[in-house]
DNA sequence: ATTCATTTATGACTACACTCAGTTTTAATT
DNA sequence: AATTAAAACTGAGTGTAGTCATAAATGAAT
């Protein structure tokens, strides 16, 4: 805090080996003390309940001084949760069973973002909230990275099936990638607001799946696991 | 205003002919005034730059009783916009062209909602982040009525296109309805967060839906409208 | 007409996100 | 060491959503 300057190597010619000064790294430190603290308490009492004040004490620092790293407090959520949900997405990915059928795969994916959100409901609820409309450009792209991870992980995904599971050659893996992200999203709003329970969400997601995967095989013989037998018909 | 009382039909016998008292036409009348102002300042000002004084003060009430209507601010917006978009959802799907081909008349609902929203882009970010995570339960069965008449229409859709479009028999259209929604609204989520232009938008949600409706069908010789002739296969 | 309980209305007040004019810190220059 | 410009910080102040104690209005009962 108050120790005399000792290094100052920007004068003495050498090149920049730490290209970080004394105001980068206190910058830094600032902000990672500021994250901390609004993830604490985020966690501990919930978004609404936590004031900027208390994130400001907590991360010892003027009230006014915290929006100079965050733009406001929505902002500050997702500068807090984005690379765990980055993190969780990437996971998911990597440990998905590449022999398990394609439904299964996506179902462990859309499965461990659930029990991510599962954990704190009230929290999902202010996240998804903000991510999917942002209340300013700041974050745009992080959220941008966060569904390119998403959209090619699927792809991803679908590509390793595509000889196992009959997919047709010549198909957007990205195009189906964010038509299946959508079904599971629009699902998950509906589970994180109430009209359904987390297994009624899961079970009807992997319904959805299932159908939307049987339209991309190269002929559908019959549904995978048909839901009901099939109507009568009238021959 | 001040007319002395005329007619009290409660007390003289009679059955309640008018099941509205002067209490609850007051109130009836005052909640009008109240979605009409804030409609206007809305439209006028757009939501976050409208307060809760203004609409207080146009609708000729004290501040304090504008939350006995409604709970807080964003659930004003909702009671304001709800009508209109049920009334748009159905009007659109009361106007498609039930001869045209499946993935047009789908276009053709979803061209609605998109031009709906295209009105007054900040009004519609306001309105989906609000309905996408609702702040509060009030609204919960307006938002629930807005979806089933959405999933139903879609429903209707497609079991009418059923033979036409060669659709498998013994699908859950509701569950198809979900789908393709979802597959609409995180489309719309992007546009709206100006990930991408609007046309951009409705071409990707066409190939998407193209995509989705040639997998429902009986059998998939090959695709409706190939976006690329496939690719080069060793062979 | 008077009383009384219940519903509805009100605006002063509170809590809180965010701003900004003024201050302090940093580091470059001499 | 002194000077100075720029960057970073600060907390008192501001605007606004929402609350609540109190008041007014209503209508039922007598």
């Amino acid at each position: 805090m108050k120790q005399a300057a000792q290094k100052r190597t920007a004068k003495s010619g050498a090149e920049k080996v730490a290209p970080v000064g004394r105001r980068e790294r206190n910058k830094q430190e600032k902000l990672d003390r500021i994250l901390a603290a609004a993830r604490d308490l985020f966690a501990d009492k919930g978004f609404s309940e936590t004031t900027t004040q208390e994130i400001a004490e907590r991360a010892d620092i003027g009230t006014g001084t915290l929006f100079l790293y965050a733009k406001s407090k929505e902002d500050l959520l997702i500068m807090v949760f984005k690379d765990e949900m980055i993190e969780t997405s990437q996971t998911a990915f990597r440990k998905v069973s590449r022999d398990a059928p394609l439904v299964d795969q996506l179902m462990q994916v859309f499965g461990a973002m659930v029990a991510y959100h599962n954990r704190d409901l009230p929290l999902a609820r202010a996240l998804i909230r903000e991510i999917t409309i942002l209340s300013g450009p700041e974050r745009k792209e992080d959220v941008r990275s966060l569904m390119r991870i998403i959209y090619s992980g699927i792809g991803d995904v679908i590509t390793t099936s595509r000889a196992r599971e009959n997919i047709r050659a010549g198909i957007d893996v990205i195009l189906v990638g964010e038509a299946l992200f959508g079904i599971y999203y629009v699902g998950l709003i509906g589970w994180l607001n109430g009209h359904m329970t987390k297994q009624a969400f899961l079970k009807r997601l992997r319904a959805k799946l299932a159908q939307s995967i049987d339209g991309l095989r190269i002929s559908t013989p019959e549904p995978a696991s048909p839901a009901r037998p099939a109507r009568n018909r009238k021959p």
